[in-house]
DNA sequence: TCATGAAATTTCATACTTGAAATAATGCGC
DNA sequence: GCGCATTATTTCAAGTATGAAATTTCATGA
């Protein structure tokens, strides 16, 4: 979903600019979110929230606990402990205690789901490729040290 | 929801950088929306999808057809319909018939709608000012370039 | 020790989202 | 006119998403 371009600029034409780069971040990535949706439902039968907890977790063979996959993957609790349901469910994720605490379960992938990962990651890596293929690799720098960049100064963490 | 940073690149170095600028990108749109959807929330009472889906009807106030909406919002079909229900049964949106073709229904904003998005489009243009304000006008135009291109390039239409 | 507050997670209600199937109306070829 | 693909929209099931409330466990100070 796209906000709309909006009526004349409020606060004189200070921000156009802005607002436009924002409208066009957002139709950039809802786009190549759709085509990697599709692309991961068609030839993996799986979806992006999976294949995203499924990467954070790979970064992590020690596991993560709910509360770190919910702040790195900035979703919402709730939300993270239904993608872990179903994952477990299809024997991709397993969660386990941590010694001395029982509020905690740590979550990590199974060999089954690392072996998927790697096979869904490979085509992942290429499909973007493809999609961002006509941005240099000069270009694709120093865009994503400027998000870096802007990021880090209105959010808390770097 | 991120990706999180992949293993090593499959295809030799190459895509590296646009893998990683597809990271960046998608992170700073989901933290944009994030706190875009809680300020909606708490400042006016409305959601994200509500405001897109007012963005574009405000640009045409002869009003849009459901398909059209759709499609330019990139979002599928139902979901607009559940939206402009919502919408509708707040009375910030109204359906017509066309003259002569009982399947379509002609979508616009109402009075109401209108008065609304107005006072909400401009705390929106303030507040995407505020997140992006560390990137200059310069760089944001640049930028905005180059995702209109890049977009155009491995999708059907311009 | 024991109350009590903090932390980790799940549950819940609601809303959003998709893609596919169903419904309904149009228009075209014959 | 009739059949039939096409078009426009809604309905539906499943999954994703949020924020708040509930649950369980931990930790700490009186």
């Amino acid at each position: 979903m796209v906000s709309a371009p909006l009526f004349s600029p409020v606060i004189g034409n200070v921000g156009k600019d802005r607002l436009r780069l924002w409208i066009r971040l957002l139709r950039a990535s809802r786009t190549i979110e759709s085509e990697l949706r599709d692309r991961l439902k068609t030839e993996f039968n799986t979806t992006l929230p999976r294949f995203d907890v499924m990467a954070a977790l790979f970064r992590k063979p020690e596991g993560m606990l709910m509360s770190d996959l919910s702040r790195f993957l900035l979703v919402s609790n709730g939300n993270v402990t239904g993608i872990v349901d179903r994952l477990v469910s299809d024997g991709l994720v397993a969660r386990a205690q941590r010694e001395g605490d029982r509020r905690t379960s740590i979550v990590r992938l199974t060999e089954a789901g690392e072996a998927t990962f790697r096979k869904i990651a490979s085509a992942h890596e290429i499909w973007i490729g493809e999609f961002l293929g006509n941005v240099s690799e000069d270009d694709a720098r120093r865009l994503a040290s400027m998000l870096k960049s802007f990021r880090s100064n209105w959010e808390g963490e770097p």
